[in-house]
DNA sequence: CGAACAATTGATCCTCATCAAACCTTGTGG
DNA sequence: CCACAAGGTTTGATGAGGATCAATTGTTCG
């Protein structure tokens, strides 16, 4: 499969990039082909490519000594991910990205980007707006753990995964993932996760199954991801 | 009081900025002297200055709706802090920063460096360098948020804090935050620190006092941040 | 059909948050 | 210089919220 170069504007990174720029840009390219569950890469390897993720869906997840893991955020059609290697040189990857399906990635040597970027402050600008976006969300993804209880955090979950690939159908907005990625994703278990969303399944909010939710009223989702009492 | 305009230099941004970069900044900066407990900026504002500690001390912090609060990190002198309006016009500050005695800090307007650094992708890149350092702190503090116990998060503060802004006395390193400090930036409560650094002290690890402690055996704090069994 | 994987549910336990009360420490004003 | 106020700290008692463990029940797919 190759890729046109100029698929490449989808990627926010890209939005101002010119016609030369993608094109130069994916001259430098190859393409990886990772399987369900393989690796594009692993917490503490060398960041020496950024990857645009092309098909598929990936997730970016770090783990603890002890094994545990956290989900820091999944990785969608046309996103950027292990890009810090293009702004600082012998970096290694802080986290590990593992593909959810069959996934096709592009990736770009970390010091082509770099390269490229020193003559062009629009991608500089936006590959700094992509980061500020990242640290406000880690910052408000922090806070909640921090302070908020552990429905509510499944909720906001549930809302923002809704907001970036929620697949719209006739009886409310369908997303897919097990509980165990919920759990990581929220800082729980996926036995809370489960508990939670029977309960809630029982008031009529969401639908669940295998792999599955359904959020049957997105507005009763807010209202528990929002609301002030408790 | 008069800021030598090369002593931003020491501003981890600017240490590769020419000294007419610095002379064109400190010519655009105004000086802003906030007593202790006072706000620089609060979460929400615009985003219209960044700011460069030049005295004192202050913290970033983020409120949820309750009014509950968690610390983000701790600025120090020749820090940069509030840069995230250089970069996305019309955003706002997604954190508050309150200074912890009385400081100075320069502001710059944020279109100000947003246009300096459109050609000097130096800058540009000692910014981003900058952001991914606190994305990666953030998501290591989030891991450890959701997976470590909050004795160890608590070593983890002490030992990062101490890394940042220890003074290294005689019998340890010296670190002065309250009880209530040191819980918001572990995600904790006041009265777990407490009892804590009381069965540390009981330890011979660390001497507890009134705003204060000090760290007597760094490799002991080190083992409880680090040991595997639990 | 059986194996592998995902989800549910109950029972139990443990870590921490919360509340309350008392105790220190520091600075201030009479 | 003492008394007192204000803010920081300690410690005990209590309980809630979830984690953990175990057993069972779906679901999917070769």
């Amino acid at each position: 499969m190759k890729i046109d170069p100029l698929n490449l504007r989808q990627v926010n990174v890209f939005q101002n990039a010119t016609d030369e720029d993608l094109n130069l840009i994916a001259r430098h390219a190859i393409e990886r082909s990772i399987e369900e569950g393989e690796f594009f890469f692993f917490q503490g390897d060398p960041a020496a490519y950024l990857y645009v993720l092309v098909s598929g869906r990936a997730k970016l997840m770090q783990t603890n000594p002890a094994g545990q893991q956290v989900n820091l955020r999944t990785i969608n059609e046309w996103q950027m991910f292990g890009a810090l290697g293009a702004v600082r040189e012998g970096a290694t990857y802080p986290a590990s990205a593992q593909a959810l399906e069959h996934s096709v990635a592009l990736a770009v040597k970390s010091e082509t980007m770099h390269e490229i970027m020193e003559t062009r402050p629009y991608l500089s600008f936006d590959l700094m707006k992509l980061m500020t976006g990242y640290i406000q969300e880690m910052q408000e993804r922090y806070r909640e753990l921090a302070t908020e209880k552990v429905e509510r955090r499944i909720a906001r979950v549930l809302l923002r995964l809704a907001a970036q690939m929620g697949d719209k159908q006739d009886g409310g907005i369908e997303l897919s993932f097990t509980r165990q990625d919920l759990a990581e994703m929220s800082g729980t278990t996926l036995y809370t996760v489960s508990r939670i969303l029977s309960e809630w399944e029982r008031q009529g909010l969401v639908e669940a199954g295998r792999e599955r939710v359904l959020i049957r009223n997105p507005h009763g989702v807010v209202s528990i991801a929002e609301e002030l009492n408790q």
